[in-house]
RNA sequence: GCCCGGGUGGCGAAACAGGUAGACGCAAGGGACUUAAAAUCCCUCGACUUCGGUCAUACCGGUUCGAGUCCGGUCCCGGGCACCA
């Protein structure tokens, strides 16, 4: 063994050898527990960023410790290829989107691989390959026949210059990110997946994620968000008979039905159409209300206005007219497009109504107490209804249900539920994506291409700028029907990146398989047994995959109903963000490793110029705030960057960048490296296993065993792999401090070393390896178990409890780890810390707690 | 704006089920070794203190023998908001 740690000698030595004896090929293996493991693949963005490190560490950690446990481990990997950045630096380094993306993938694997994971790369995948997309053309054209995909118009925002669709991260304040143009909402063909039909499996089938973070399931039961109200109508004419236009509205608080002073339609809500034709103004509006981005952000910040209408509808029970307006804040995709306003009891429609002086009517009161009138906010709570015809006096629970029957009796409305959920809207103005498999005919109208023709492929090599190529290359769209054999184009629309990341994880299972999308291979891994992720997929993405996962099943192509069974999302890694405001009126963003202090002041290094600061964000490609891991791997290597990521915080929590104590973990390394070599260099010897003892040694094993059981439930459960690498830490002090070389205690020492580097090995695999051949010669790291505690070693007689009087510590208190709760309180009283404390008061109570305290209350 | 998290020493954090606040590490200061430096090793390290203690977990209030932990409110920071991934 060399006295001296060198990473960058055992690193590349370590990994040479796991790649020969492909130590991290999975097969299916139906003897042992299967435990796949697997973290959300990379955009490949040109380099990885330290949220990449952590994300893999931890995934490579979980994955080597089930390993080491017994399990049967598939740790995969793979590219999530297609997307917008492709494009941009397409257009910006005047390369294609498929050279530069590949090239991001060779350069990004070999940054992953340097690491050192557990990977089994024989099962890489990318999906811009057509032998991965293809089979989700096909699993399209299947949907598309069975009706879960259909085609309709939605709202995208446009850039009125460039003549392009633009993703919401392209408008910034309401403008095009390139153009500089005011961005003006427009209504294109798009096509869409049902999810609404399987809102009610997906709200439910949360219930059945027990290994899934609360926090997520919380945020996705309120994006999906089911609501239970009423529909209510409102007749357009005053004499309503029996199957008379109506205007529907939907509520959950059908008990303020009396106080609606006011109806609110979305722009584009039919009503607005019909009464914009001969009202100029209202037009004029309406068009206004189309300008800026479609994004649900900007919408709920703008400013709320209106517009009235001069249509009239009429109240279902009292027969009054109320007017109807158009505003800007009603969302014409949910519920009806249309709402009651109630201003008494609604916050937006009380500023709504003073803005626009229209009646506040408050109909319910709290249930204790009166309402102090006139109202200064709105009472939204729940309460007593008053000025409700018949329904006053009743709560506001009793006065839904029955406003619901009678409104129900009148054919003016019934108890409806529904859901926030919207249909997913698959369809991408864009060239670097998956292109959807569809044949638009004249004759026949939109068909879904035949299987034995799939692929459609993307035609790669292709330089693009502003907007998509495909469009303007009719020798790749035109086509032949293949209904009637006539003249027919393809559909030029790719597909939301977010469908290829919905079943990648499936793929893993067989990603050579040329006669079909998956086989049963996929229902042996599958479900995915822990998988690792950034928290900002908690909604949109891990709900797209659920959702997908239940499609395969009811194709039969799975036979699970959730791919994924324990989920951890890691925090964010986030970093500053800095900038300079462009003479066009853009801002140019600078790396933070670029960017330095000088006088106070944050200046760009390269020419001294100041910068402006613009808060910590994730780490990300638009903001340029991406740390590289590489000068630090290079540096320090892969276990020092690992060691130091894993300690750094726990994986739940966000972490701001800084590297600040990289130091301490390399130091912490070669200290490790120092007492095995130290040890070793005094001949071999085998590990303590029973026998004579002194009081020291016995003091330490039962420190060493508590630490492997601590470790193993830090890993395992908890999934805290700072606290395990702390207390590891703490036991190497303890063993520097305990003293000769005879050979009991250079047994004992033994049995520490060969514990603390197999404990070590998830997170340090490299030196960990040479360290076990060097403590037991011949032997294998990746072969070996997970240690084991020594229960005996645990026990102990005597135990330290808190003495507290009054809740304030006082002493401590040594009594036998079985003493009775009465001999515990007396030995507490007589105590002179305890005495010096009551001072001769009357003692209250003796509060007990088993193991831990005693408190006296005087 | 709405939904979900977070806020503890100079810094990253720990305290797992309401029971010793600050484990472990970084930085800093002091010392040993060295011709010197690096490396390594040892010690100190929340604030105040009359050296008895007192205060202290973003802020205000509550529950409890006891609150960083539970409840109500406020401020600040981060994530998501359906076309960034």
């Amino acid at each position: 063994m060399d006295a001296i740690y060198r990473p960058e000698i055992i690193e590349p030595e370590a990994q040479r050898h796991w790649d020969e004896k492909q130590a991290f090929k999975a097969v299916e293996d139906t003897s042992k527990a299967k435990y796949y493991c697997l973290s959300m693949f990379p955009y490949p963005s040109g380099k990885l960023h330290m949220g990449h490190v952590r994300n893999y560490t931890i995934g490579d950690v979980l994955a080597r410790y089930h390993r080491m446990k017994g399990f049967n481990v598939l740790q995969p990997m793979g590219w999530d290829a297609f997307g917008l950045p492709a494009e941009n630096a397409a257009i910006a380094n005047d390369v294609a989107p498929a050279s530069w993306t590949y090239a991001n993938i060779d350069y990004m694997r070999g940054q992953l691989k340097r690491l050192g994971l557990g990977v089994d790369w024989e099962r890489e995948l990318a999906t811009c390959k057509p032998d991965y997309y293809r089979w989700e053309q096909w699993l399209f054209t299947r949907l598309f026949e069975k009706g879960v995909i259909y085609k309709k118009m939605a709202t995208v925002n446009w850039d009125p210059v460039d003549h392009t669709v633009l993703a919401n991260e392209q408008v910034i304040d309401g403008r095009g990110w390139r153009s500089g143009a005011l961005v003006e909402k427009r209504d294109i063909p798009m096509y869409f997946f049902r999810i609404t039909d399987y809102a009610e499996e997906l709200l439910s089938g949360l219930d059945d994620l027990p290994g899934w973070p609360e926090r997520v399931k919380t945020m996705q039961r309120n994006w999906i968000g089911k609501s239970f109200g009423v529909e209510i109508h409102f007749p357009l004419a005053e004499r309503h008979q029996t199957g008379g236009e109506v205007l529907k509205v939907f509520t959950t608080r059908a008990d303020t039905l009396y106080g609606v002073t006011y109806v609110a339609v979305a722009a584009e809500h039919p009503l607005a159409t019909r009464a914009a034709a001969g009202n100029p103004a209202l037009a004029e509006f309406i068009a206004e209300c189309k300008q800026g981005s479609v994004a649900e952000a900007d919408l709920a910040t703008m400013e709320k206005k209106g517009m009235d209408t001069g249509i009239r509808v009429y109240h279902p029970f009292t027969n009054e007219a109320v007017p109807v307006y158009v505003a800007n804040y009603v969302l014409m995709g949910y519920g009806e497009g249309a709402v009651m306003a109630v201003p008494a009891h609604d916050e937006r429609d009380f500023a709504f109504a003073q803005k626009y002086a229209l009646p506040i009517k408050p109909v319910v009161k709290p249930v204790a107490g009166e309402l102090t009138l006139p109202l200064s906010v709105a009472y939204v709570e729940q309460g007593i209804l008053f000025d409700s015809g018949d329904f006053s006096g009743r709560t506001s629970q009793d006065a839904i249900e029955k406003i619901a029957l009678v409104l129900k009796a009148l054919n003016l409305g019934e108890r409806r539920t529904t859901y926030r959920l919207r249909d997913w809207g698959i369809s991408r103005q864009r060239y670097w994506g998956c292109p959807i498999p569809i044949i638009h005919c004249p004759t026949c109208g939109d068909l879904p291409v035949p299987a034995e023709q799939l692929p459609v492929t993307l035609p790669e090599g292709v330089k693009i700028d502003v907007g998509s190529p495909l469009k303007r290359m009719p020798e790749w769209s035109n086509c032949v029907c293949p209904k009637c054999g006539g003249q027919a184009e393809r559909e030029t629309d790719t597909m939301d990146t977010f469908v290829e990341s919905s079943w990648y994880y499936a793929r893993y299972a067989c990603p050579d398989l040329t006669t079909g999308m998956l086989d049963g291979r996929a229902n042996y891994w599958l479900p995915v047994d822990q998988y690792i992720g950034g928290i900002e997929h908690a909604i949109l993405h891990l709900l797209y995959a659920r959702f997908f996962h239940k499609l395969m099943r009811d194709e039969g192509l799975v036979s699970t109903d959730e791919p994924f069974k324990n989920l951890l999302t890691q925090g964010m890694v986030i970093a500053d963000t800095f900038y300079r405001d462009l003479p066009d009126g853009k801002k140019q963003w600078l790396n933070p490793a670029d960017v330095e202090q000088r006088n106070g002041a944050w200046v760009l290094k390269a020419d001294g110029q100041p910068v402006l600061a613009g808060g910590s964000e994730k780490m990300s490609k638009s903001k340029n705030n991406g740390v590289d891991p590489q000068s630090l791997i290079d540096q320090y290597g892969a276990d020092t960057a690992r060691l130091f990521m894993m300690f750094a915080a726990p994986p739940e929590q966000s972490l701001e960048w800084s590297d600040a104590g990289v130091e301490g973990a390399h130091r912490f390394l070669k200290r490790l490296w120092k007492m095995v070599y130290e040890h070793v260099e005094q001949g071999v010897v085998s590990a303590y296993s029973g026998g004579e003892s002194t009081e020291p040694l016995t003091d330490f094993r039962r420190l060493l065993h508590q630490t492997i059981d601590k470790v193993s439930d830090d890993i395992e459960r908890r999934k805290q792999f700072n606290t395990a690498i702390a207390a590891i830490m703490e036991l190497m002090n303890a063993m520097a401090k305990l003293e000769g070389d005879d050979a009991l205690t250079r047994g004992v020492r033994q049995e520490a070393l060969e514990a603390i580097v197999l404990m070590l090995a998830p997170i340090v695999p490299h030196i960990c390896r040479i360290l076990l051949k060097a403590l037991k010669p011949g032997a294998c790291l990746i072969a070996s178990p997970w240690p084991t505690v020594d229960q005996a070693a645990l026990v102990r007689n005597e135990i330290e409890l808190m003495l507290q009087v009054n809740g304030k510590l006082r002493g401590k208190l040594k009594v036998a780890v079985d003493a009775a709760k009465d001999a515990i309180e007396q030995a507490a009283l007589s105590s002179p810390e305890a005495q010096k404390h009551i001072e001769g008061k009357p003692v209250k109570k003796v509060v007990v707690v088993p193991g831990r305290l005693v408190n006296i209350v005087v």
